[in-house]
DNA sequence: TGCATCACG
DNA sequence: ACGTACGTGATGCAC
């Protein structure tokens, strides 16, 4: 079978300039060939891995199409094209020229139409298309041998498309709908107009049910009010949208298939701009390039699928096994595997089995879709290599090539079933793939290999200790949590959702009147700033930021509130629309039918510190601060008594005292008493009762500046004050706090000399910027070398507070759960009868956990919600 | 994709 | 001269 390419150029050449923005390439010349090169690598690399027949690239022409023809605006929003796009061009074409690869151009029509109409003039039964491109619109032309060949993000690997993959993603039946919905749905960055309030999903249903757009308008009186009212506002252009959407596919090309066959070579033309442009690398991936053709001798990861059986026997010998659950529970010894089904009853009791060690990579996922926590130790490599070095990344594949230097990915073989994920790294030629996916077999085998070698690893850092008491316990801890969930009353969350949507509109209205434009987009920022800084100039000093918009953050559009009431307004829409759009609206899709809980996912593998986050939706974030938003909390509700929140008390201030062994400030923490009050009565040089507001707020900003790495510049601009006095405060700071100052030192002298900085537990963090030449890049790692200690010491303490509660709620047989981690705050389910009883040990827990030269306090609350329980 | 914005500790 | 307090995640825009 053929297999022909057709590459966007347009949408390829952004790309790598978008891709290389921040760290550009640069010849000997001075010419700035980022664009160029990422092109030309891309179209090399994807001839090596799919070894097209035939391919081709098409280009916008520099000139207007007949759709400007039709219709004035259409691409008016864009911006102008960057100069640099536009200096690409012409070296690009030639360049192609050398490489022999057409490049498909026609007067008046877009790119789009031009691939879209090759397709479907070259495309047969001996002749697949793959349409290269990222461009959604494509889908219309999908269908029988003709795909989409998504390019995947930043080195992940591609997709393509056929016409079920198009119609699943629109929940449509013919790829061809996807014109109607593109109609209906619009293009903001196009200019076409499509229905005001329906988008993606709303569209998609409506051609699901309707067919098209046309009999979407025959059944209008079918429709909701404002589902019909949005209709009609949009009928007079609507058959202009699709027509502006709708791709040509039979415009007349003289182009010959012969021309379009794959002839690239390394000839003397092409070294010569090679060697002009300073592209070495690229010769080498070439077919007759100086060098090797990359594939050099790869090995894959090799295993065996035995029966049930035999594996079980190896199981219980060794008293060890690699666990990965995915429709099937597939355990792993060595490189020998057997599948069970979940209901196995043998392979259940493997999982529960204490003696039996359990290796995977990320265990807590294998356990939620087995539904039961796993007994015995657990060695998840990913967990595991977070301790290693937590920016790293710990995708498997990278941890079986970086340690064993095996290639993770299945061996190639024949047969191509239509739809196929194609591996980007794999060297080799495949015709293409593998219809039974075996991932999960492999992830078992390669996450038994692995252990061995990544314990090394924790044991010669000194972390392993940290791995098997803490991190270890807390994969089952927080499966635990996850599986328990937090009730969230979502009937009370969207009364408070109406009201809100009622104001948002109504200021939207007020602020599109003032600005005397009915189309505003108020949640646009670029929008907002065209409309202050230019249709209102209330700001005559404002300038562009480099990404060319002007700024209107909070703190900035603060500044000029005095000057124009419609900023306020503004600020207040975007508070109001955050709340809805983030805390709201999200909300019910959230909530598991079966329990009328929301499970978040805890992520264990992720941050630079060892804090945990909260993803799906994110728990940890939950308004708090403004009066409204705490409105959200109160919808978090108990499913027995009580919420009852437990937090630790200024835990990094005291880690601070801690680590710096300050004599002053553990002194202060051993008083009990206010701690920035005492602050600021040591700083101020005044007496604990004569200590102002201002001046206890002032050393509140400075003991967290202090904690986060101060500069004298950003505490004046915290605390809005000159930069002059904010110096003279960090110094009486310092005078005061000389333990701390000395600390400091301390940490940035020893992170200089280790390359890293290690918590109260021995978890660590690399710092290799901190012997940056650049004084901006070594100055954040220093600050990270001052909080890293202060904030991952905080995540260890909280950790192992979570594991002792676990173990003793589950110990003492009480029915209340722990149910969420708010980074230095714990939230539980309780029932009446064990409030008392849960407080105290809770309590005991958090604060005895460990032992510091100050103690740790926590407090604790309860209520009939999260917002009452603090 | 990448940026801007803003929610939390 | 230059940028400037630490760690996150979700959303929406514009490309």
């Amino acid at each position: 079978m053929d297999k022909l390419f057709i590459i966007d150029g347009h949408a390829l050449i952004f790309r790598m300039y978008y891709a290389l923005l921040n760290r550009p390439m640069v010849n000997s010349k001075g010419q700035d060939t980022s664009i160029l090169y990422g092109f030309t690598k891309y179209i090399l690399e994807l001839v090596q891995r799919e070894n097209p027949t035939h391919l081709a690239v098409a280009f916008d022409p520099p000139v207007k199409t007949f759709r400007h023809d039709a219709y004035a605006p259409y691409k008016a929003n864009r911006m102008v094209t960057p100069e640099p796009v536009k200096a690409a061009f012409e070296p690009l074409v030639e360049l192609m020229g050398a490489l022999d690869i057409p490049v498909l151009m026609v007067p008046g029509y877009e790119a789009d139409d031009v691939i879209c109409s090759a397709a479907r003039k070259f495309v047969s039964d001996n002749m697949k298309v793959y349409m290269v491109t990222p461009d959604k619109d494509f889908g219309q032309c999908v269908g029988g041998n003709i795909y989409q060949y998504k390019p995947g993000k930043s080195g992940g690997e591609a997709e393509i498309l056929d016409e079920a993959a198009v119609c699943a993603a629109y929940g449509v039946s013919r790829s061809r709908q996807v014109i109607d919905i593109l109609a209906i749905w619009g293009d903001q960055s196009d200019n076409v107009p499509g229905v005001t309030g329906v988008g993606k999903v709303g569209a998609g249903k409506l051609v699901s049910k309707y067919g098209s757009v046309e009999n979407i308008y025959s059944h209008i009186e079918e429709l909701t009010p404002r589902t019909q009212e949005a209709f009609r506002a949009a009928e007079e252009h609507i058959s202009m949208s699709k027509f502006l959407v709708t791709i040509k596919d039979d415009i007349n090309l003289d182009t010959r298939l012969d021309d379009l066959k794959v002839d690239i070579s390394y000839n003397a033309e092409v070294r010569r701009l090679f060697e002009h442009y300073e592209f070495p690398s690229l010769a080498k991936i070439l077919p007759s390039g100086d060098g090797e053709a990359l594939n050099s001798e790869v090995k894959y990861l090799e295993y065996s699928e035995i029966p049930g059986n035999f594996l079980l026997e190896e199981i219980y010998k060794d008293r060890i096994v690699s666990v990965e659950v995915s429709d099937k529970i597939i355990l792993a010894v060595g490189n020998k595997c057997a599948a069970f089904a979940l209901s196995d009853a043998q392979a259940l009791k493997v999982l529960s089995d204490e003696t039996v060690a359990k290796c995977g990579f990320g265990l807590k996922n294998s356990m939620h879709k087995a539904g039961m926590a796993f007994g015995g130790r657990l060695f998840d490599i990913e967990v595991m290599h977070y301790l290693v070095d937590a920016s790293r990344s710990h995708k498997i594949d990278y941890l079986l090539s970086g340690y064993m230097d095996i290639h993770f990915e299945a061996k190639p073989r024949e047969a191509a079933p239509q739809v196929v994920q194609l591996d980007l790294f794999s060297a080799a030629q495949p015709e293409i793939t593998d219809a039974a996916d075996d991932t999960p077999q492999r992830v078992s085998v390669a996450s038994f290999l692995l252990v061995p070698y990544i314990k090394g690893d924790l044991e010669k850092n000194g972390v392993y200790d940290l791995y098997e008491n803490v991190e270890m316990p807390l994969i089952s801890t927080l499966y635990e949590m996850e599986k328990v969930g937090v009730k969230v009353d979502v009937a009370q969350l969207k009364e408070f959702g109406r009201a809100l949507s009622d104001k948002i509109a109504a200021l939207e209205q007020q602020i599109r009147e003032i600005a005397s434009d009915p189309m505003l987009n108020v949640q646009s920022p670029r929008q907002i700033g065209v409309l202050l800084y230019e249709r209102l100039a209330l700001d005559p000093k404002a300038k562009k930021t480099r990404s060319g918009a002007y700024p209107t953050d909070e703190e900035t559009l603060a500044a000029i509130a005095d000057r124009h009431p419609v900023v306020d307004m503004i600020l207040e829409y975007r508070g109001l629309r955050k709340l809805l759009g983030t805390y709201i609206e999200p909300f019910p899709t959230y909530i598991n039918p079966e329990d009328g809980r929301v499970h978040t996912t805890f992520t264990q593998a992720l941050t630079a510190t060892g804090r945990l986050s909260s993803v799906k939706p994110n728990l940890q974030n939950i308004p708090v601060r403004s009066d409204l938003g705490q409105e959200i909390r109160r919808a978090f509700v108990p499913e027995a008594d009580y919420i009852v929140s437990a937090d630790y008390s200024q835990i990094e201030l005291r880690i601070m005292a801690h680590l710096s062994e300050d004599e002053g400030l553990i002194e202060d923490f051993r008083k009990g008493d206010d701690i920035h009050t005492l602050t600021a009565s040591k700083i101020f040089r005044v007496p604990v009762g004569e200590v102002t507001k201002e001046q206890r707020r002032r050393a509140k900003t400075a003991n967290f500046g202090i904690m986060y790495g101060i500069s004298p510049f950003g505490l004046s601009q915290r605390l809005k004050i000159p930069r002059s006095e904010a110096k003279s405060l960090i110094e009486d700071y310092f005078n005061s706090f000389a333990g701390v100052k000395s600390y400091i030192e301390k940490v940035v002298e020893q992170t200089s000399a280790n390359g890293y900085v290690e918590t109260l537990l021995g978890r660590r963090r690399y710092l290799p910027d901190i012997a940056s030449g650049n004084s901006v890049v070594r100055s954040l790692a220093e600050r990270n070398a001052v909080n890293a200690p202060i904030q991952g010491s905080s995540a260890d303490i909280i950790k192992m507070a979570m594991n002792a509660i676990h173990k003793a709620l589950k110990q003492g047989g009480f029915r209340s759960r722990m149910v969420l981690q708010i980074h230095d705050e714990l939230l539980f389910d309780v029932y009446a009868d064990e409030l008392e009883a849960v407080e105290a040990l809770v309590r005991e827990k958090m604060e005895n956990v460990c032992s510091l030269r100050v103690p740790l306090i926590v407090d604790c609350n309860h209520g009939t919600n999260w917002l009452e329980a603090h």
